[in-house]
DNA sequence: CATGAATGAGCGTTCATTCAT
DNA sequence: TATGAATGAACGCTCATTCAT
């Protein structure tokens, strides 16, 4: 989260100067367009092979000025990460308990892909972190991943309990859902090679979306009629 | 790969000296020392945030020595990164034309699952290297693992052919597989969150073989009779 | 010195508004708050280390404010070096012709001692201020300095012909009792340490003005009779 | 004190190389070059006024190599005020019991004088360390000059006691001296003012020397007879 | 050969100062 | 007028790399 800047607010309690808004504006998009630019460097270089003077030139600001509203790489740093969570489970919204789970799953799986293509940066960003140990996740964040996580394993839970789907350990599923759909924006390079193409498009992300729903959904054994 | 020392004997006319033969087993025992722990730091701290101290620390060796034997902290890192690519695909044997599918799929799963955490710092650095962008993984490499998996997607064309298992993108497959095993050593930290537990046991190892294998093998759906 | 803010009102044609009294008394207050809270940042810090946004808290006004009756942090520091003239030789005035020297020194040297021990501050900037070098005295201060000086050792002077007191130099003799009556103030550590006390109190100024007094006016060694 | 150079010594224990003598003088040799330069950069601009690119130059050394010897500009300044203390009691040996006290003290103001002078960068950094607050001195340097100031203060007291001397504090009688003579190096801006001479000469100094062992011995006032 | 010593380019950060309102 | 916002020059320090023996 973006510090306080450094000033004093000594001689304040006159009320909110009329220039107030516009100075709260300016801080907000100055901040935005730091964070913008952080998570985009970041996501390429990681921590420590981030430059802050390219932090400063891609955001558009002096060097100087993003120190005024962070005091250091690693805050800044924490603040992309701390966003990131945001998002994270938003595509976990299509895991509800009234919809029929073959629906659900498949809409999941869609916006789970189509959400990491469209935030190729923070997905990276946030794979990274994770890489490297999650030691900047806040405690708060994993907490809230942990209980949205088990929130849904109990969606699932309540499937198999109504014999819609077959017993299974819902938290291990999640997690291979999670891993197969981010594996394309976070190892695209990976996935380039192994589809045989120089870069995946809207076709490639189709059939791995009908790829994985099929799989998981049907399996691949033909069964005896 | 590790630089022929700057200096040889070559212009002493005198041909091989008598202790040549332990002079490379020297060079072989340190070079390897150097990258057995260039993989441990680089798969912590990544390329930017390793120190060439610290390699040099973790190999027992002085640090100028280390400079005898690489000319940089880059080719230290691709030659970690090109020694991976021997055991990438080492689990890959079990997706045997000759073997049934379910069987075969099983211990394939299986045997990535093992590999991954029996070498979990060549793992995640692999993956930080993909993630980053794949720029250090020499395009032998890259060609070797395209070539493995056109191989193998031909192994389960094969069985689709036979009608043993339904028709399915290999490729994609293949990546459902790949990110779901090796999630779990990769993503550590989420997976412990995702399961709630405080570290990865044998057990949570064995569940998740089992509901990879178990999903992909039959769905989840629940059928009519 | 302070400057004059940047802009005025001379040519607005409007002559002096009716609140100029109040800004000038505005203004001087604002200075004084800045000078004072120097005094004290310098003091503990000196220049280099002094920051001019720890003179502005201290003083109670924003940052920017300091800038607006100062332009440069060495002209705030100017400005408090010269104020510390005004006081250097309030305790000569003790060195008066009229007065019996025994009881003149007496009172100079409790004199100097209180005003040290009551503006600490003030005198540990005099003295770091010399110790540099003394290049931010003012050519003014340092010959008003060297005047008083002259005049107060004709005073001594005078004594001795009037065979009050022996022939001394005069000038040495005032460092003699500069330097001792400052050291408990400049050197309070060092002086804590001489006399194994935490701290010095009132008792120990007391037995310091007795001392310095009693050895220089009647010396240290025991006379035949 | 000058750090380890950061070097590990993991493959040592061969024995001590043929260029390890060598490797010391040049190590002790660069160690006194940075330390000399040091006294002479803090002494004029103090710790937090100090460049450690002037330290670096002043040296003879590249900025670089100053930092493989010492890890910090704090440690620099450090191992500077631990080797003042070395010297700082040095002329105390003339405070001897066997001793006649008129012929001892004076021979003491002699040599503080002449230390003081000859020493000047380092008695102006000492003085500048104490009256900054003496952070950076250690407690065993106070620890020794509080033992020192007591053994020479029961020198005084014996020749109390054999009425050679009068009953006098003897602990602020050295202060008294010590401010005394170290007041020409420290301040000598302030004594050429005092004195209306633009440099001390060894005439001055031989003039303090004299005035204040015949104040402090005699004392000033005339004594019927 | 092997390695401790040396170095300089470059980074994160600070802070006096200026700007804009 | 007064002041929060902005900035760039410079500093301490790190570390990959080279040197010298």
């Amino acid at each position: 989260m973006a510090e306080e800047p450094k000033t004093n607010n000594v001689t304040s309690g006159r009320g909110v100067p009329s220039h107030a808004v516009s100075d709260e504006r300016i801080r907000a998009r100055n901040v935005l367009k730091i964070l913008t630019a952080a998570v985009e460097v970041f996501s390429r270089k990681g921590l420590d092979g981030a430059r802050i003077v390219e932090i400063a030139k891609a955001s558009g600001l002096p060097k100087g000025n993003v120190y005024y509203y962070f005091s250091s790489k690693e805050e800044i740093y924490n603040a992309t990460i701390d966003r990131l969570i945001h998002s994270w489970d938003e595509a976990f919204r299509h895991i509800s308990a009234d919809r029929e789970p073959a629906e659900a799953i498949e809409a999941y799986v869609r916006a789970k892909l189509e959400h990491a293509r469209g935030n190729a940066a923070e997905t990276r960003l946030f794979a990274n972190e994770i890489l490297q140990g999650a030691e900047h996740l806040s405690l708060e964040a994993r907490e809230h991943m942990r209980r949205v996580t088990a929130e849904k394993a109990g969606v699932l839970d309540g499937w198999a309990e109504a014999r819609k789907i077959v017993r299974v350990d819902a938290r291990h599923l999640f997690i291979l859902l999670w891993s197969a759909t981010q594996f394309y924006v976070e190892f695209e390079a990976l996935a380039c090679d192994a589809l045989d193409v120089r870069q995946l498009r809207t076709a490639d992300y189709d059939l791995a979306a009908k790829t994985i729903t099929n799989t998981v959904l049907n399996g691949l054994l033909v069964r005896p009629e």
